[in-house]
DNA sequence: CGTATGACCAAGA
DNA sequence: GTCTTGGCCATAC
């Protein structure tokens, strides 16, 4: 997680997919939860679809994207998802 | 050890 | 569009 570039976002299902383990998107879910270290940007793991998934406080997870240039709407929708997404391939 | 619970996902109804 | 279902796997208890 800590190599997704800022303005970049990736899905819990990419993660687990990088982390060699595909099926493991729910287990993602609960290490983020259990993640309270400011080095592992957590907020740049979001849900499959281009949602925006969740956060211990969902306001601030909006705001800290926002903050490095992702846009997100109303309902939580990440616009230009398919561009911004990261993987390791980039 | 066994069981329950999600910051999940995709498919159906 | 909403809600439910079955599957998944690391934690929490």
């Amino acid at each position: 997680v800590r190599r997704i570039p800022p303005g970049r976002v990736a899905t819990y299902g990419d993660v687990a997919g990088m982390a060699g383990r595909p099926r493991a998107w729910r287990a993602v879910g609960t290490i983020m939860r259990t993640c309270r270290s400011p080095s592992v940007p957590c907020h740049r793991v979001v849900a499959a679809g281009g949602r925006l998934g969740g956060y211990s406080d969902p306001r601030r997870k909006r705001q800290l994207l926002q903050d490095e240039g992702v846009i997100v709407g109303l309902r939580g929708t990440i616009r230009q998802f398919a561009a911004i997404r990261w993987t390791i391939r980039d």
